[in-house]
DNA sequence: CCTGTTCCCTAACAAGTGTTTGGTAGGTTA
DNA sequence: TAACCTACCAAACACTTGTTAGGGAACAGG
């Protein structure tokens, strides 16, 4: 008897599956809340991390447990499936990245500094969310097919929406070159950034700001030098 | 180092497998190794596209026979583990990645045509080895842990030998910018090199040096237009 | 004391995994 | 014709996988 149902009405429309709304609300059957979402929390993090070491289909859900001091069959006990993890762990992500992604779109800026302002909150969003990104990058591709995880098809849609139009918008108003595959350009911003997840790491003694300066002065004016 | 000759002969080497064939004598009259290296190839090329598609580990050993038309046992006939296929496909691959390298770098050329030929040549090799870079790309970190693949690190880290050497012998001769982290650098175009795989499509209206030219453009010069 | 809740463990299940063994149709060679 | 080789099939084996059921220790409130 294959259950797991729930948590695909809920999120269905990208409705944040905010810890804060865990306990309460009509429980009926579902059981796998826990009342403390601090240690949902702490779990999913430890989950994240062997998930983006070891891969998703290679990570056994005793990997995971053994991370987190405990054994396979406690895993549930806080969820319903070892997918409904990586759901929440990727949902989680892409809620708080397009909080942000949001934010700038709504600013009104120029196009250049809309790709500054999006870069850069990229990098922010790999620092905060290192092992989401790398899971988002390596496993996306195979989830997507999956209903429950439409979200993912959608979000990415949105954000070649975002990024395709700010190039274009640029490109019109002659601040981008127009001599470019504007596709061709997009895909190249767009992995430029996010790849950068694989190697990045928060202790290094670079900010994610100061990453995104650098980045944002070789994609914009090249690393070839002027003359 | 790593060649296709290299990684047979090693699996007769050291043998020593996996603990799990428990109590038989290993005998092991070889074999395995078809008198066909054309039916070798064609299997190989169908298990390429499956694991650059699902992922190694999501893979299975059936989908790969199911795709090739027969039985799950069968591939035992050519093969003699799900290892050593991807193995001979990403050895395979990076032998013939540095044939082309090497030329480059034996070449004699200035930074500049150094790195010019250099992307350009990936691209070609991305554009014969798709399936084989893609599958590099998702799998290469977990499988070097592994001893069997520890010509992965080798060429991981020639490739940045190479690269790194190039670009700093550049900013040494000043046609690249001194005031960029260099290994930021190196990872930026590293990176935004081989990502091109996970959506490059040989059937597609940009041919190899054309999308080269492209790269190559953006990363020495900019997508912003200059005043 | 009893009762209920939280959080974990023990122990198993069924399905799926890579792999092996023995067999065999069809072609080639002697 | 008989022996042999190639390339596959059929059926299993040993093990791992995600998942479940039942139970129990710790602690709370009454």
């Amino acid at each position: 008897m294959p259950t797991a149902k729930n948590a695909q009405s809920a999120k269905n429309a990208q409705s944040a599956k905010n810890p804060k709304s865990a306990g309460k609300v009509r429980s009926k059957k579902t059981a796998t809340v826990s009342a403390s979402p601090e240690r949902r929390r702490e779990l999913l993090n430890t989950a994240a991390e062997v998930f983006a070491a070891q891969g998703y289909n290679a990570t056994t859900v005793r990997k995971i447990a053994d991370e987190a001091g405990m054994l396979a069959g406690s895993l549930y006990y806080h969820f319903d499936s070892k997918e409904s993890m990586v759901d929440e762990i990727l949902s989680t992500f892409l809620t708080e990245l397009w909080d942000g992604y949001d934010a700038v779109l709504a600013a009104g800026l120029g196009p250049r500094e809309t790709i500054e302002a999006l870069v850069t909150e990229s990098f922010r969003e790999i620092d905060r969310h290192r092992a989401a990104v790398a899971i988002y990058q390596k496993e996306s591709k195979h989830l997507a097919a999956q209903p429950r995880f439409g979200y993912l098809t959608d979000s990415q849609q949105k954000f070649e929406k975002a990024w395709l139009g700010t190039l274009e918008r640029g490109v019109a108003d002659g601040v981008f070159r127009a001599d470019l595959d504007i596709r061709l350009t997009y895909r190249f911003v767009r992995d430029t950034v996010w790849v950068a997840a694989s190697w990045y790491r928060p202790a290094g003694h670079h900010s994610p700001e100061e990453i995104a300066r650098q980045y944002l002065s070789m994609v914009l004016d090249g690393i070839a030098v002027r003359e």
